[in-house]
DNA sequence: TCACTTTAGTTATAGGCTATAACGACACTT
DNA sequence: AAGTGTCGTTATAGCCTATAACTAAAGTGA
């Protein structure tokens, strides 16, 4: 161990390599969707051929898992900044909302057809949980009462639910309400659901959470 | 023409043939996913070799597109003759979700992850508005008046909207307003982003619907 | 009935992909 | 300077889609 801060010039080089793999990973993606990302395809852009990018990850299972990750911490990024930087939640909205449209197929690979045998790794299930801690802090509950529908009343059972974050009833409510309400608009209208009738999503969004429990 | 219906043993024969690979297609789908579903392997448990399923599909994208149009269908069907059985928002949503968790992988064939270069053929969109024409039905303004929100004032202008369905703003936005609703839930659901969180999405439809605007 | 045509299947082949194995060449260590 | 590990190579196996060329059978019409 010559390095103690693990950054050998070795592992900096490979940290480089795999970040360039991820790099054309992305603008294929970005074209092609995750469906078409072609290790092969990634080592001939790079000039090297094929079998040598699995130096560096295990198989494309293990690539994609990266870029899956890659995507949550991204948005979880995006989202606490927006946040920190005082949005409201009609604000979140509108930086996710940006963020998908930025790049339609990192949303996806995080919230699209999920690919049947793959199980999400510890940490990217923790960072999305970070995401649902922002949105409980965006959510601090303006309407405290007692419980009000049977969801209420099962939710007052499951207040450890973020990683033990503790958190009103309601406000786990108003949370799931503007999560689901959002992505119900944001991936129909990324999928392009909505093409031919012409409406902007951005005021469905707007009115969907302007009637948030 | 000997066949004036168009039936002739010949057509019969091929259109058996076409059935059997799309039952087998769709086993394949429910088990692995639609990314996994392969031309060579269907073949293979027909008994027969290869390229011979090229005479009944031009190739993967047409079973595929093929396999979307019936899945509207059966959707379009399910949905229509719920409503046409007296079932109220509730009930339609209860079907919807029903028919989707029997299936989830026929439900992201529709609604999930869209492939990049693919175009929804012009009948498959029709059938879509089928879907929605009977959300519209079901819509039908309980809660009429002048337009309350800048949606409802933009969706006045665009009440052609279902193939020329005359609907009032109110009703396409209560529509609109189910359909994403109900989506955002399922999507999430089926997609396995609420495992880990215990709690019933069936209780989190229930209140989103009755909060219907 | 017999030739003609259409169709359903076959095998062969090209070219893509993932992934593993075996091997060469360099760099880093001691 | 010798040893060891790492990065890259080529070769190969085994999938896949898709096309081409061919065979056999079924339908068609005089």
């Amino acid at each position: 161990m010559t390095d103690p801060g693990g950054q050998s010039p070795r592992e900096r080089y490979r940290a480089q390599v795999r970040m360039e793999i991820k790099q054309h990973a992305w603008e294929q993606i970005a074209v092609e969707g995750v469906s078409a990302l072609s290790l092969n395809a990634i080592a001939k852009q790079m000039g090297m051929s094929g079998p040598a990018l699995y130096r560096y990850f295990a198989g494309r299972d293990e690539l994609i898992t990266a870029l899956i990750r890659d995507a949550y911490r991204s948005l979880a990024d995006t989202v606490r900044a927006s946040f920190d930087s005082g949005a409201d939640l009609a604000g979140l909205a509108r930086v996710i909302r940006e963020w998908a449209r930025s790049d339609p197929h990192r949303y996806f690979l995080i919230y699209g057809t999920p690919v049947p045998g793959y199980q999400a790794p510890e940490d990217t299930t923790a960072i999305s949980f970070e995401v649902m801690a922002v949105l409980l802090e965006a959510c601090g509950a303006p309407s405290m009462g007692e419980p009000a529908t049977p969801l209420d009343a099962h939710l007052e059972n499951h207040r450890q639910w973020v990683g033990g974050h503790p958190a009103a009833a309601a406000t786990l409510h108003r949370a799931l309400s503007f999560w689901t309400r959002l992505h119900g608009v944001l991936s129909l209208e990324l999928a392009g659901h909505f093409t031919g009738m012409e409406f902007d999503p951005g005021l469905l969004i707007a009115d969907e959470l302007n009637a948030l429990p």
